[in-house]
DNA sequence: TTAGGGTTAG
């Protein structure tokens, strides 16, 4: 394989610049194809999804021709739970299609569906607000002998909550009984995670005080608890909350430490945070290994204080910590990658990577994503294209998420480069990482508009088309400039076609029922 | 997948 940087040297000295170019390309292409015909030969989830976003309806008609095409393509026996979960997970931004997928399994008698799959398809219909699919899905568990679960009941509370329906969540949870799910402290502590996570922490108090006596307390509820204040960065009352916890005889573990610690740099009191982390060093000393800090309060310390622009104060907790025997994980390593790409310079952050490399660390989608975006507010787009090529011929099993593409497709529509954008947005389609999300349809709608041009407007309207067939609803600003747009550059028929697709995003627009 | 650390930009 070779570099660009290599490339760029050569064109500079020789003056057979075209035939060292085509070289460059072939030797790019033929290390690509390679590893293309290998994929498709070992990576099932990969050539099942391709399938599925080939199938030519989503109708739940379609689920039958689809299931007779997946069992002439594959044996039922490869079909196990872990590849069907992939597919899903591939399959995760076009929700219609991952429901349709799992209909067809569903015919397919050879083919058992663990809980777990059926879990995700139920929380991509629960998303979709899709309550035929969610109705459906749920006996059709049930038929399959296996019961609703926890996981199942934290989802959907999840999405409740998500919807703007938090008393949803609570019925569901007062009701679990009728679905056979006990109501424990366990199922308790999920309820006020899934309401302190979407900032209802009045309502997870009330709750708490409502039900303490029945079904008790631990320190997970007070840490979720505890947790809920300090997003609303509401310290005090996570502080009174730890004196509460102690009053009921609840223990406070190293877990609610690390909350309080995150809770203080979040609401900006970065002296606050020094100081009780000098205070969780001294009482671990005193009274043993329970309060002292660990990788995640070493990690917390360093991103805060990176943050807070105290870059060498944030250099000598992460060289300390490796002093006191507490390694950095690779969370820590992204944690002051980040902070040194944000407040310093990339070629530091790139040194820490170096360093990181050379102690044997094996990088995640997090620490090329945390560089991804360091390089392109540097203004540093090859060098940036150059690193995400670099690690996905280098890292087969560690692939960009849609997060890394969101990332470069902003620059380069931020750049004025919409060809650039749009050919990864095709890459996104192939269905070998991940297809584009809200996001990404927002971001390069939204450029579309800046040149002014007729065919830009029909890439606009396919686009808008395509994302309401994968279940995503488009704002109705955007919607109507783009209706707009076409009408103005004399694509009526589009305009119209647009127009009677206005209907289904009613049909998009339901509402979760159990 | 019962709680704590690392991803956008606005």
């Amino acid at each position: 394989m070779i570099s660009t940087k290599l490339y760029n040297g050569l064109l500079c000295r020789h003056r057979c610049c075209r035939q060292i170019y085509y070289w460059y390309l072939l030797e790019n292409l033929r290390h690509h194809s390679s590893l293309i015909s290998n994929d498709e030969a070992t990576d099932l989830p990969s050539h099942i999804s391709k399938l599925v976003l080939k199938h030519p309806s989503t109708a739940a008609s379609a689920a039958a021709s689809l299931a007779s095409t997946i069992s002439s393509s594959f044996p039922s026996t490869s079909l196990t739970p872990s590849v069907v979960n992939a597919v899903l997970k591939r399959l995760w931004n076009d929700g219609p299609r991952s429901l349709l997928f799992f209909r067809s399994l569903l015919r397919l008698p050879s083919v058992s569906l663990s809980p777990s799959s059926f879990d995700h398809a139920v929380d991509i219909a629960a998303r979709l607000r899709d309550r035929l699919s969610l109705r459906f899905l749920l006996s059709a568990r049930l038929a399959a002998g296996l019961p609703l679960s926890h996981r199942t009941f934290s989802l959907l509370a999840e999405r409740f909550a998500a919807a703007g329906k938090p008393d949803r969540a609570v019925r569901l949870f007062l009701s679990l009984h009728h679905h056979g799910i006990r109501q424990e402290l366990r199922t308790f502590n999920s309820l006020l995670d899934v309401l302190c996570k979407s900032r209802r922490v009045r309502k997870a108090t009330s709750l708490f005080k409502t039900f303490k006596h029945r079904f008790g307390a631990d320190a997970i509820t007070f840490n979720i608890l505890a947790d809920g204040w300090c997003r609303l960065k509401h310290t005090g009352n996570a502080l009174d909350l730890l004196k509460e916890m102690v009053e009921s005889g609840v223990n406070p573990t190293l877990a609610t430490y690390n909350i309080l610690l995150k809770g203080f740099f979040r609401s900006g009191q970065v002296n606050e945070a020094w100081q009780f982390f000098l205070q969780m060093k001294k009482r671990g000393r005193k009274m043993g290994s329970d309060c002292l800090p660990d990788v995640v309060s070493y990690t917390t310390v360093v991103h805060g204080l990176g943050l807070a622009g105290q870059i060498e104060n944030a250099r000598k907790v992460f060289d300390e910590m490796i002093s006191q025997g507490c390694l950095p994980s690779v969370a820590t390593y992204n944690a002051f990658i980040q902070v040194l790409c944000k407040k310093d310079s990339i070629q530091n952050a790139l040194m820490v990577f170096e360093e990181m490399l050379r102690r044997g660390y094996t990088p995640n989608v997090t620490t090329y994503n945390v560089l991804i975006r360091g390089l392109c507010h540097g203004g540093e787009m090859e060098r940036a294209m150059e690193l995400m090529q670099k690690w996905m011929v280098r890292d087969e099993r560690c692939r960009p998420n849609v997060h890394t593409y969101n990332i470069v497709i902003r620059h380069w529509c931020e750049k004025g480069e919409t060809e650039k954008a749009l050919e990864l947005v095709g890459r996104m389609n192939e269905g070998v990482d991940c297809l584009p999300n809200l996001d990404t349809y927002n971001l390069v709608i939204s450029r579309m508009f800046e040149r002014r041009r007729s065919e830009d407007m029909v890439v606009a309207g396919r686009m808008v088309m395509e994302m309401v067939q994968r279940g995503y609803l488009p704002r109705r600003f955007m919607f109507n400039k783009v209706l707009n747009g076409l009408l103005l550059t004399g694509n009526q028929a589009f305009a119209r076609d647009l127009l009677r697709m206005q209907d289904k995003f009613w049909r998009l627009r339901r509402d979760i029922r159990l």
